[in-house]
DNA sequence: AGGCTAGGGGAAACCGGTGTCATTTTCAAG
DNA sequence: CTTGAAAATGACACCGGTTTCCCCTAGCCT
């Protein structure tokens, strides 16, 4: 193979073929108005030198980039490499590429920001995860700029459009319905804050696993914390030191369910024989603490391949699935932090 | 404000300045052949219209694009966010962009796949963390690309250039030395494995250690796994078996290090006080679980963010530190998984 | 005062694609 | 064999920068 220095460009392949560089331009886009057998020709010349278009000089007559950006403020590392694989994982053999724009929700400055960049650098679309997705007016500045843009959400959001949803609801369900089955009729709850969505969710799924098994809602065993492991430890203490209290907790995420762990731990409860515990995330550490620890698993992987197939769906040749998927549902993975009650 | 809708051009700017683009050119660029009062004149008019240069269609121009790739082989996901955040932290600002690219090195196609990235989007530079820094075959290949490079990288490669050094071996010596001091003789070293250059650093610097403390080396206890939590607990289950057991084991990172709790809680032993146990990265699990896991830190915001100063230095208007560190020394961090020997 | 030198500044081409619109080809109908 | 309209193709400008090369001007020397 000739790896001459410099690059073949399209006006090489439309002298190399005998056509104009508009031809060869029609042919890579798949326009619809090229004969057949000039579609052909050009093709054998492009295949036979491995030509591939440009991005910048694309990018530049088109007034947009290849760009995709993932906009996120701080999950976990795990969530954000796991999402990153799914998407790169539709985006492996097209020209697009994924750049990576944390931000801080907390900074005043940080939607001007987020705007400036999609912006300067003629972001094709962005996927946000929680909680960036639950900003209204970001999307709408995003969109504004005439940027695309995919949500990842837990909730159908003020807009439905461009949406992956995840059925958390349900995963908490699911968590609480397992406590319910073993036998646990003091189960707690400890959320996560107020300010995400995906706290009210998971909240709204355990409660209705309450009703359906005729459990009387006490309103002492559902406290907020900050999805964080101190928080968590801290809430579960307050639980632990009840007069009655709990033989179950379910906790908004992995995360908090260690800091339960560590109470409990403190406080010389067993886990699972006086306590059992739920969480939500399947985080790598519940697999690896003792007990392990049983908790809903969210198919992130997936949904980030979802995200970039719904961004670039009308833009890339279509692929063979039909993007059938807009809504997960998450599962339980049943470990070793649950028994029945004492 | 002003937002109209076309994006000001160096030709608006060129214009309303009343001198030519290029002279706009020169004085974007930092050229040394503009008059003071020109220059002057020009920025007034750019501050005034906050213009900035369009990316791609420099990129175009200059036949390089303003993309940095990050280009790693599966580390830990805490690993690959926390040096993401340290190269944005030092690219901020400027109109460089970060773009992921996570390879398999087991796939022989790897290298080819990268270097077409490479050529294909014009990558300014490329970090690489390990493994992908030892693999000098593909170093080459993409500066042969003119894409520039920086390699993380705890030993002295084969060219010493573009590396930002980890003194891993001075880590595992650290390690060693606090669980000498605690007294302890028979301390074992479970080790990653052999193709990766780290484990032979930390391997090196433990051994250092023993020589120090006039400790003979008992060649049983150093087994060699494949930094997993599985392989770990598996090694962890043989030493606990011997019939003369260390009563401290140092891995080669924490992975391994809870799969010797793991192993350790199994066979009913007690960390620390029947065992001592250190492990290496100090991932957040190392703070969560219980005993907390004493361990090594590495800074690895810190070499990401001089990973990319020493990628784009010669590019950007010299910032004000004078990039004076390109050897990192790891930490370690005390907690509970050690004791003196029972 | 005239001539020389060097640096500031500009016109035009170029980077590698796409959009617009005119022109040529093709092919069915007359 | 025309004719005409639709389809296919091409010429050329343009996207927003940089580079090349040349000209102009100012300052210095003789």
């Amino acid at each position: 193979m000739s790896r001459s220095k410099r690059k073949i460009t399209i006006n090489d392949i439309a002298r190399l073929s005998g056509v104009s560089k508009k031809t060869v331009s029609r042919v890579i886009n798949d326009s619809p108005k090229v004969r057949e057998r000039t579609r052909e020709k050009v093709m054998a010349v492009i295949e036979e030198h491995g030509y591939t278009p440009d991005p910048q000089a694309r990018a530049l007559a088109l007034r947009r980039s290849s760009l995709i950006a993932m906009v996120y403020d701080n999950p976990s590392p795990q969530y954000v490499v796991t999402m990153l694989r799914g998407i790169l994982d539709v985006l492996e053999g097209t020209s697009f590429q994924l750049v990576m724009k944390p931000v801080d929700r907390r900074s005043d400055s940080y939607r001007q920001d987020v705007l400036r960049f999609v912006e300067q650098q003629r972001i094709f679309g962005a996927i946000m995860p929680p909680s960036v997705s639950e900003d209204q007016e970001l999307i709408d500045m995003v969109a504004g700029a005439g940027c695309r843009h995919v949500r990842i959400a837990s909730v159908v959001l003020d807009t439905p459009e461009n949406t992956v949803k995840t059925h958390d609801s349900d995963g908490a369900a699911q968590a609480a319905r397992h406590l319910a089955e073993l036998g646990h009729r003091r189960i707690a709850h400890i959320r996560g804050p107020k300010m995400f969505r995906s706290s009210h969710e998971r909240l709204r799924g355990f409660k209705e696993v309450l009703v359906e098994y005729g459990i009387k809602l006490d309103s002492k065993l559902i406290l907020e914390a900050g999805y964080t492991f101190d928080t968590g430890a801290q809430r579960a203490t307050e639980l632990l030191r009840m007069k009655n209290p709990p033989t179950a907790i379910f906790t908004g995420n992995d995360e908090m369910a260690l800091g339960v762990y560590n109470a409990a731990q403190k406080a010389g409860i067993r886990i699972p024989d006086d306590l059992s515990v739920v969480g939500f995330d399947d985080t790598p550490i519940a697999s690896r603490i003792w007990p392990n620890l049983s908790t809903v698993r969210l198919p992130i992987r997936e949904m980030g391949k979802a995200a970039a197939e719904l961004l670039i769906r009308d833009r890339q040749p279509a692929r063979s699935s039909p993007l059938p998927y807009v809504s997960f549902s998450p599962s339980l993975v049943v470990r070793k932090s649950t028994a029945p009650p004492p």
